[in-house]
DNA sequence: TATTAAATAGGATTCATTCCTATTTGTCAA
DNA sequence: TTGACAAATAGGAATGAATCCTATTTAATA
């Protein structure tokens, strides 16, 4: 990203803060500015990880509660997973997922015929939808090699 | 379900047990027909204080492990989720998800449309997709009156 | 610059899940 | 039918993630 990409990315976020009244504190930046080049769909730990480095006095508390904030004002999304801790991902565009339930890794993929699916009717009256996303599930490349999936938690969800 | 027809859905689940080697215990037993009478994707907990009832000497571990076990079997599905609790679907059929942000209830919808729905070309050769479910998110029909959504991490995943 | 409520740091706590291991038990073959 | 043995269980301990608590700091405002 340019630096002047990135600044007017900054500036949208501090606007985006002041329309829901919170306040623009270091900590909230430099994990904003690290969150928008996340390509991984991190945890809240890895974002710890990531902002300590230049900000060393920041708490593992305040990384994941400003990360469900700005989950919460629309600035990043919380991925639905079958497990884990929770992960959080950047890139508000409309896209869907695959999951390889070997070894964790989520991917990002894009799809007009997945987002110009309609909700079905009956559905509209009872429930106020924000969001559709399509989840796969399934094996990537390399761990469709190995296989050997004995291990029931491996097979169920990404275990380290 | 009839009686008939609920030991047709054992003798099916004990073959399906032998085909992976596992053995027929009753705990497992238990726990199978309870399961398949859930209609609400209950969480290990649920599971558990509801086989206990009737087989008031099994261990929470028991219950959790075995629904783990369930799961690499195929005979039950793990709920993709936002957090919170792992929770599980014993209905097998092609279906999907609303989830509520506010009270955190799932509900199940049936699409054939979204049933239909390809997988991208260029992802197959990449990836063994197991599965696809869509998940939708937003608020029910309560919840959707009630609103007032101040407090985060009620926005964000169910929460006692 | 003083006021004030919001936000933070850091430790404690809670909750879900997994691990550990002595004991029990299902399965299979003699 | 019984004995051997590996698989499974019970129950408690340990772990890991998320949340809570509260004294302190600080952004925003006038
Ligand atoms: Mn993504
Ligand atoms: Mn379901
Ligand atoms: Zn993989
Ligand atoms: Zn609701």
């Amino acid at each position: 990203m340019q630096n002047d990409k990135l600044s007017d990315c900054l500036d949208q976020f501090i606007k985006h803060c002041k329309k829901f009244d919170l306040r623009i504190t270091p900590q909230r930046c430099a994990i904003y500015k690290k969150l928008i080049k996340e390509e991984n769909h991190p945890t809240a730990e890895e974002m710890f990880n990531i902002v300590r480095k230049e900000f060393p006095n920041i708490s593992y508390d305040t990384v994941n509660r400003t990360l469900l904030t700005f989950a919460e004002i629309g600035l990043v999304d919380v991925v639905s997973t079958k497990g884990g801790p929770r992960r959080f991902d950047p890139d508000m565009d409309k896209h869907h997922h695959f999951h390889c339930i070997h070894c964790g890794k989520i991917v990002d993929f894009y799809s007009d015929e997945f987002d110009n699916l309609g909700i079905p009717d009956y559905f509209q009256d009872d429930f106020t939808v924000y969001t559709k996303r399509v989840v796969l599930n399934g094996l990537c490349k390399k761990c469709r090699k190995k296989k050997g999936l004995k291990d029931r938690n491996i097979a169920i969800q990404n275990k380290k």
